[in-house]
DNA sequence: CAGTGGTCTAGACCACTTT
DNA sequence: AAGTGGTCTAGACCACTGA
């Protein structure tokens, strides 16, 4: 293991302790003591710590306290864990597929009263809308419709910039920094129209998510709605008794 | 503040910075400095910063490096966070409610063959099925059906017992502690017989949980199915670039 | 009782923001 | 330049497990 610059310590220790997990370096499924695994690696025990600590978060390892750290089998199953889902196209990638993007519509709206209230400008702005489609090999998968006040996108986009992950798009156009998703998980029966587009009946059950993004001082930059094929994606949750 | 015994200094303080944070002790927003809360209180920056990060991570807070610790009004609001819930009964109290349970079904089945795999048992393997619904108010909120292999509850169960949390059951009624689920969330099209007993219409779109709940050391313990009411419980997520 | 993970401390240095 | 949060260290003590 190399210990460099960039990544901070902690990050290059889970990474490297990562791998070995999924080779299957540790026999028996027990990883060393903390104590050993910090003076094999030249670090603190804390830094090993802060590692082992994000892994179990994660699900990869469980800790038992008086007896040992070790390999979560199950955890290593988890392909996407939904609080970590930034960007649909790694989303899909994580899933093993080789995404494409298609924009559906690119457009100028009024904010209804709900829309303007959730992101805090006057009802009537105007909106850039933009929908998208993430197909993989010609079935879609994704459909999601965003929402900028004109506030923070100001001038037009074209539909290349608007192939882009949204992060990116704003970080690029905007020059604001996308930080989190407050995500509602709503089931819905799919209209017609979106039933057509995600290329299945209509009527057909289906997870959204509406939500908010928020730059990293809380203030809201975009509006979204996403629908998923249940299909084609499943999401996955660790449920936890304590928040680790 | 008082530092005790019992709960861990991280976790008093974290109470402790929550409390003043919900009743708006921190003038525009503004957490006072990492070094200035550790002295305040008596504790070192560590502890403190441990503390901030748990709150950080709820979304209470946001941090910015060289500027400071900010209140974040929108992360007060979230009621229930997706990953934390627990038992049912403490979801709907946090929402607001008193509910009540019902049991609905206490019986002993057979494990069709992907309920073994799931809970590494032989197909076959009789299994102790729990039904259960969650009312408030007399409008019914959530319906779960739960399965336990009769390796980990070999006994009978009377009504008094099931009505507990599950994972109360689990410790006072087979002494094994739940420690995680692993939920797939999918949304359905309500059964007759889900919809009625949950009082709306069949073919209703709801979110469902379907999931496995492990011990510790991740041997699967529980096999559960549980549907929502989309307009009594709505479930609320933080979405993040980085996990914190 | 030796070894493990859990908690906490005091202090160093860095990166970044603000004045 | 001063102040803030971000990272990392070395070491102490505790609680718990298992031989």
């Amino acid at each position: 293991m190399v210990i460099g610059r960039g990544p901070s310590l902690t990050e290059q220790v889970t990474a490297h302790l990562k791998a070995r997990i999924t080779d299957g370096a540790f026999e028996e499924g027990r990883i060393p003591s903390e104590t050993e695994l910090a003076s094999d690696l030249g670090v603190s025990r804390t830094t090993v710590r802060d590692a082992l600590s994000r892994l179990e978060h994660e699900g990869a390892i469980y800790r038992r306290q008086g007896s040992g750290t070790f390999v979560n089998p199950q955890g290593l199953q988890i392909r996407s864990r939904l609080e970590e889902i930034w960007g649909y196209e790694q989303l899909l990638r994580d899933h093993g597929y080789t995404p494409a993007v298609r924009v559906l519509s690119l457009r100028t709206e009024s904010a209804s009263a709900p829309d303007a209230e959730a992101l805090e400008v006057a009802a009537g702005t105007p909106l850039l809308v933009m929908d998208k489609l993430f197909l993989e090999d010609d079935d879609p998968v994704v459909l999601t419709s965003n929402r900028f006040p004109r506030a923070v996108v100001g001038h037009d986009a074209d539909e290349a910039d608007a192939a882009r992950p949204i992060y990116e798009f704003l970080e690029r156009q905007a020059g604001r920094k996308l930080a989190y998703y407050l995500s509602d998980l709503v089931p819905v029966a799919l209209q017609a129209d979106r039933a057509d587009l995600l290329g299945v009946a209509a009527g057909t059950p289906a997870l959204s998510f509406e939500e908010v993004g928020y730059d990293a001082e809380a203030r809201p930059l975009v509006l979204a709605a996403s629908y998923f094929r249940d299909d084609l994606l499943r999401f996955r949750l660790m449920r936890r008794r304590t928040p680790a």
